[in-house]
DNA sequence: ATTGCCTATGCAACTTGTTGCATAGCAGGA
DNA sequence: TCCTGCTATGCAACAAGTTGCATAGGCAAT
């Protein structure tokens, strides 16, 4: 229920069109709000339905027209309501765990290739964290409000990449010495 | 459409109903795989149709019979062969980062008593992660595998409680200091 | 010339996940 | 006695998210 939020957050940094939000939502956003371009679509003709959000038609010349929203006063009020209201307690989803209990019953061993590639990944999104902290907040006694929150969260992201990467590590040495030592299933 | 494998894990750690698995759900697994007892139901009626697990009645004195599920060795080879699989990159939905940079547009210091509400549960969550710890793995030095990766992943819940801990309590700091300071919405 | 990729939007079908409700007997407290 | 709550399973309707495909023009490389 809060892609609504979400968008309206992005619109409100910079008006855009779905496609350009959808881009957004690889890039910035989505690396704590994941949405599909047909999602963002959908959800942006509801909210356009609602007041929520404004469009407007911009003609482009080598390229497809496109229609570029920003939010309205109406998807502002709904905003500032739904940031006072309660938690709902954050579902959480994380894979890797369930594959690492599931290698009880199997080989260990044969789930470090996976843990690699996923260690590999979380190192490059934490470099790519710390480049986009230094190209966008240079300066980090000179920030406004707005630069202060998206900094503030750049820094979980940052500290979550590197509590991963601390945790993938010991995984991996967990992994290596089951691999090394009994080599049985513990089971069956 | 991993739901299936986590229900795998459980059930090969320990048979159950799919009351019983929804109960668990809510307890340990549920830390990194949330479901309700519909999707239970639901997911495990498939499964049994697929041959992954077997159910047996199981009839009760003072309460209703109950269906008991185990895995199947179908499931346990798919089990497998997910395990071999490679990542599918972990969708994130980080509803309070989403807040946080949506406070920019409104009041900074209408978020600080729902971010102290999620420090709290945080601190909770760590206790018991604590508590847990000390309960299932009073030995350290006598784990067998299954006990070894159901640790590994349980020092990874620890870290991460640590980590988001000290993250909040750098959000209610900046929040702070902006409620402060300037009291503006930074725009409009 | 053809192939493939990028911008830009969208339909249709499907799978997952959520919410509300129903049944049904038993246990414990007001 | 009535009400609440627990075990145990399930239907039905809905909301959210995914996947595959279609359109349509432009650009760049082969």
């Amino acid at each position: 229920m809060a892609l609504e939020h979400a968008i309206l957050v992005s619109l409100l940094e910079q008006p855009g069109s779905g496609y350009e939000l959808a881009r957004r939502f690889d890039r910035s956003i989505g690396r704590f709000w994941t949405a599909t371009h047909q999602q963002i679509y959908r959800v942006l003709r509801r909210m356009e339905a609602d007041g929520w959000v404004a469009a407007e038609e911009v003609a482009q010349d080598g390229r497809p027209d496109k229609k570029v929203y920003s939010a309205a006063d109406p998807g502002r009020a709904a905003l500032a309501a739904w940031l006072r209201e309660p938690v709902e307690p954050e579902t959480v989803r994380h894979e890797l765990a369930v594959k690492i209990r599931a290698a009880a019953f199997d080989d260990p061993a044969a789930l470090i290739s996976e843990v690699e590639r996923h260690r590999e990944s979380h190192a490059a999104l934490l470099t790519r964290y710390l480049h986009g902290e230094q190209r966008d907040f240079p300066d980090l006694a000179a920030l406004d409000t707005r630069q202060e929150l998206q900094h503030v969260v750049l820094r979980g992201g940052i500290e979550f990449e590197r509590m991963t990467l601390a945790w993938l590590d010991d995984v991996l040495a967990t992994l290596h010495r089951l691999a090394d030592g009994g080599r049985g299933t513990g089971n069956r």
